[in-house]
DNA sequence: CCTATATAGTTCGACATCGAACGATACTGC
DNA sequence: GCAGTATCGTTCGATGTCGAACTATATAGG
């Protein structure tokens, strides 16, 4: 028995569904989010291999050369042990590479390689864009508020 | 060697990574704060099963009962086959059940039981605390104003 | 009506991530 | 030096999500 009025029944054939009381939760909105964003991105560059979904890894690496894989894993959230696989896939494709560090034997050190510094560059330049489109209505300010609150709350959740 | 050049060794150590240029997008920052937060409170509630994993899906059909399951798959950003195993889990554990809808024999109805409108309630004041820790250090209309632009990339993403 | 096409839910195989092992190396206290 | 413990990268089995089938029903055009 739904109470079915004119209005609700337009509603329920296309109309978005009607929001929960944690639709207006951060959390619920973060994930929300964040797929979206990721799958959207992924979408218009299926022809770029998988760079474009670690793109994020990517660029640390740019930023901390040679840094051992399980410092990579904790700032970008995977396990270590996802982080084997990934790595694997894209030394194979070329675009960043492992190797030795000195003050440590057991670990070993990520590097881009030149394509893959290549890659890096080209994939922000259109990730730049992509940004553009995802905060269209909003001033600068605050594109630059809604991100620097973003990281207060990682802040919080990491300690 | 370790400890001559203590500054250096202690950065090399223990700091975090220095920030890529996409550190600071929100891309990023979207995807790794949703990561710390799904896992965060899916940590501090192990006892209880699936459902908190699953709130923001049960929370959606508290507000909007009897939805067939494509909209409730569009609505929380999942395919339509990834909810059928979820469904299955939530409909075996007594949360929610399945139904027809009069009119469309092809559609399937998504109902709360009665403990699944408990679980919902109980998990929804939890949520709210965890909300409430991952916002530390953000005044009220700050949060708000987070929720809200978070409504807004998300409605960029959906067009 | 009847045929053609679209849609709802499901099944199934591919792939990503996780957590718990494990071997190799580092560190700590004796 | 040496024993015990911690840490690094890896492997492996379990689970979750996806996308491409498929079945049943719905809808549109002749």
């Amino acid at each position: 028995m739904h109470d079915s009025s004119a209005s609700e029944a337009a509603e329920a054939k296309d109309s978005p569904l009607r929001s929960g009381p944690l639709d207006r939760s951060l959390g619920y909105r973060l994930r929300l989010a964040q797929i979206l964003a990721y799958r959207n991105f992924e979408e218009t560059h299926l022809d770029q291999g998988v760079a474009p979904r670690y793109l994020g890894l990517l660029s640390l690496v740019s930023a901390n050369p040679g840094q051992p894989q399980n410092k990579l894993a904790e700032a970008v959230g995977l396990q270590k042990s996802s982080l084997v696989t990934i790595l694997d896939r894209l030394e194979k494709d070329g675009i960043l590479e492992r190797g030795p560090i000195p003050e440590d034997r057991r670990a070993k050190g990520v590097w881009l390689t030149e394509k893959g510094g290549q890659v890096v560059e080209e994939l922000s330049r259109e990730a730049a864009a992509h940004e553009a489109r995802m905060t269209e209505g909003l001033s600068e300010t605050d594109r630059a508020r809604l991100i620097e609150m973003l990281g207060v709350v990682i802040e919080n959740l990491r300690a």
